[in-house]
DNA sequence: GTTGAGCGTT
């Protein structure tokens, strides 16, 4: 596939590694290696693409042999136009372990700076605040899993969705916190409302389509005490059978 | 089918 046949890094103990930026998500690694073997000896090229729909992220990874090489196809593939895009060929600045790589060369792995190599350059956004591209470069750094539930669909509403979670709650709390808060406290203290669903502001996180069929088991007890006692007050003697439907039995026990 | 700053896999 996009290895030479090999699955996984061949060997990076002397190799330079070169990012391949601003490629086209079609152009693959075969295509990338007779343009830098060209330039030197490519031990081997690796473009990360993504592992549900396998495309390509547009960037790729170059390992050369010697540095002098590598240099020389930066100088010489930096800029150059790849199937009508322009790629930018530089020194990869972190390596696969997240080791120290110096000048694109993979250095032997340092274990005082092993935790702290994990903290990348703090790169400023560029964006103003793009959802798909956040999205992408967090999921790259933290986690290389990512969703593809929502990709190119829905933006604005889930830019909205997402706005309103992400943002603070101190946010709105200084817009409708008070009528908020002024409503949640009535409805929190009334006894005699039940249970209110949640009209606005708090969205479900999973709805069932298919509400439960018994609610009035694990839902009120009491209910299902008082409803039962009604009509048949004499099944329930206290005496007579402690546990038959008594719920809890143990707070006669308890409370004695 | 889409996109475009960035740093990687058995």
């Amino acid at each position: 596939m996009s290895h030479f046949g090999r699955a996984g890094p061949p060997d990076i103990r002397d190799t330079y590694s070169l990012l391949v930026l601003n490629i086209t998500f079609r152009t693959t690694a075969d295509d990338l290696f007779p343009l830098f073997d060209k330039y030197g000896k490519v031990v081997d090229v690796f473009i990360p693409r993504d592992r549900r729909t396998g495309d390509s992220r547009g960037f790729a990874f170059v390992r050369y042999k010697y540095a002098d090489e590598a240099q020389k196809a930066v100088d010489k593939l930096d800029g150059r136009v790849v199937d009508g895009r322009e790629i930018t060929v530089q020194f990869a600045k972190y390596g696969p372990d997240a080791e120290r790589i110096h000048k694109g060369r993979i250095e032997e792995p340092v274990e005082r700076l092993k935790g702290r190599s994990r903290s990348r350059s703090p790169r400023p956004r560029h964006r103003d605040d793009y959802r798909d591209k956040d999205y992408r470069r967090r999921n790259r750094s933290r986690s290389r899993d990512r969703s593809d539930h929502e990709r190119h669909r829905g933006r604005d509403r889930d830019r909205y969705r997402s706005r309103s979670r992400s943002r603070s709650p101190d946010y709105r709390k200084e817009r409708s916190r008070g009528r908020y808060d002024d409503d949640d406290k009535g409805r929190s203290r009334s006894p005699h409302r039940s249970i209110s669903p949640p009209a606005r502001g708090s969205i479900s996180p999973r709805r069932s389509p298919s509400p439960r069929k018994t609610p009035s088991r694990s839902r009120s007890p009491v209910a299902r005490d008082e409803k039962d006692r009604s009509p048949t007050p004499k099944s329930v003697s206290p005496r007579g059978r402690p546990n038959s439907r008594s719920p809890s039995p143990q707070r006669f026990d308890a409370d004695e």
